[in-house]
DNA sequence: GCACCTACCTAACGTTTGTTAGGTTCGCGG
DNA sequence: CCGCGAACCTAACAAACGTTAGGTAGGTGC
């Protein structure tokens, strides 16, 4: 149930999802839904929640897996592509949360904005580490030219196709590091 | 009017937003739209057209502006402060576009398609020039995460913090051109 | 066998939505 | 002064929304 509605919000933003499609896409009736969740608002932030979830449990998987052994740029584009999974490979809680999140009801956002700040505060730890020249002041502006590239992906990028998501984390990273002409020289990506 | 939609449009998305808010705000009462429009869905193709004009014009501008005198680079950043400049500085119809525009009906937005197809290969042309080193098949990816750093910075930016938009202009370019670490070197941005 | 809980349904409620038909006001051209 | 069209209003319409009250089927524990 919270896959479909999931699913709808990414599909038709918040407002223009029903709880009865939401309830026919699982094969019951709307008023059904007050069973599980007090209301519209509720069953929503529950997606919102799990969302973020998804994205913090792939960046912690990756900051476990490799605790210091490669290179600071392996290290960041490991967690590019952990990012871009949560997006593309772990249900549609994170695709929900980028495209739908601003269509939701202010007071809806504000419950979830402190999980979205901790997320953005692992980030900037990260980008910290890897790029300790950088100016404090123009991190965050640094991290939201990447969030920027990566969560615009959902908006164009698709799975099938020739570029394969270690590809498309490969080509963000670079590009991110050293710029477009980098691009070129990059692997083959498949 | 068009503004009044397009301002609902940016706060609340497609769905969310009422004729008789529209109205409302602009000390009418929600029939009289029908005068002006067939339906709501005419109206807000409307705007979402003026919005995408709104960006072609200002590309035009920077266009014939400089024609082949100055360096690739600096003309780079002249078209991304443009972009900008209508994502701030020409009301909100290119804003309420770019934030609202996968929050309306599909007949809706496949009305709009061919308008955005032709802004994307203004930048594509443009890329090529500038970039004439850069595979050709790369170029759209490169074009995306242009606009993917662009165009979210609707979701942060405050025009009237420290960073200026020729500041923000300038920083994205760099960023864009030469990666990250070149963000320390530019130049004081206000 | 009885009580109870979970999961669902039915049927309606009040509200809001886009939309429409018919009427009013006002200013300009002839 | 008359007619006409543009701009707006009133009042209602059917449909759809979130939500609720009350009821039903099936399983579990005692």
């Amino acid at each position: 149930m919270l896959d479909a509605a999931a699913e709808r919000l990414v599909a038709q933003g918040y407002t223009a999802t029903t709880l009865r499609e939401i309830a026919a896409d699982i094969g019951i009736k709307a008023g059904s839904i007050y069973h599980h969740f007090e209301s519209k608002e509720d069953l929503f932030i529950e997606v919102f929640s799990r969302g973020i979830e998804v994205m913090v449990d792939a960046f912690v998987d990756v900051d476990t897996a490799m605790n210091g052994c490669d290179g600071e740029s392996d290290r960041l584009e490991a967690h590019v592509r952990a990012h871009l999974g949560a997006l593309f490979e772990h249900g549609s809680f994170t695709a929900a949360h980028v495209t739908a999140f601003f269509t939701a009801p202010e007071e809806l956002r504000s419950a979830i904005v402190p999980l979205r700040d901790d997320y953005e505060h692992r980030w900037n730890a990260l980008l910290a580490d890897v790029l300790p020249e950088l100016d404090s002041a123009r991190l965050p502006i640094a991290r939201l030219f990447l969030f920027g590239a990566m969560n615009t992906t959902i908006e164009w990028f698709d799975l099938s196709g020739d570029l394969s998501l270690d590809g498309l984390a490969n080509l963000i990273t670079v590009q991110f590091l050293e710029g477009v002409d980098a691009l070129n020289l990059q692997r083959s990506t498949r």
